[in-house]
DNA sequence: CTGATATACAACCATATGGTTGTATCAGTC
DNA sequence: GACTGATACAACCATATGGTTGTATATCAG
């Protein structure tokens, strides 16, 4: 049993804004509540919000109390999760680079061999 | 000077959405036109046309003239430029509990140092 | 030139997003 | 209990997004 697949698209979605990934930095080493990162940015604490809010729905922040405020930290797992996913592209395109210079190289050997292209559309 | 900023928004809006993941993914290896690719879609032709401008716009993949087909192949680069910045955010938090390690190290050396806590707020 | 194939793009619609203001809750302080 | 600080949430608005259909352009085959 699996604990949930990630949900990449809200975790993209959420890095997809700058204001969110300036919390997320923040909030890998502040100790922040709320209201006090929002007052790093130009806009209503609301909207600082509901940006904390997009994050913590895509996992890559939660909010412990402490005291009467709400401190965001973010969450390494859900940034983890994220990379992996680009590392596999990336795996990805190291595979078919492979893949192509052992092409090359039987092609090379024998270079009667090929009998590829012509595969008419 | 500078190559023009990487536009992240862009990017990982372009990575927050199931079919452009899997068009990037194809794009890796296959050599398909915007048609084939349609054809793993349940959508419109134009509507994954759609989505490859989205993915051109943010960098992710190009598109090749050959005969009258546009193969869409995906740029490694791109996808390495997001992924530097996940890696990033990892390093700050790499450092942030190193700095940790570091004052619990201290305070255990000289455990009445501690002037910390007590900052009202 | 004609016709079929592959792509592009505009117009349209429903829903999501990012911002606002205003009101409600909830934990501490007096 | 009453007041203040910190947060949450609803309603609203403008714009963006993801889908549709329809039309236009460009390339290759006859």
């Amino acid at each position: 049993m699996q604990i949930a697949p990630p949900d990449f698209d809200r975790v993209f979605a959420a890095f997809a804004d700058h204001t969110r990934r300036d919390i997320v930095r923040r909030a890998i080493s502040a100790e922040e509540g709320v209201l006090e990162l929002a007052s790093h940015y130009p806009m209503s604490f609301a909207a600082v919000q509901k940006h904390v809010a997009v994050l913590e729905r895509a996992g890559l922040i939660t909010k412990q109390r402490i005291g009467r405020r709400r401190v965001v930290r973010t969450n390494l797992e859900a940034l983890l999760v994220a990379r992996r996913l680009l590392d596999q592209y990336e795996e990805l395109w190291r595979a078919r680079i492979d893949r192509m210079d052992e092409l090359i190289a039987e092609t090379a050997g024998a270079i009667d061999t090929v009998e590829t292209k012509a595969k008419k559309r």
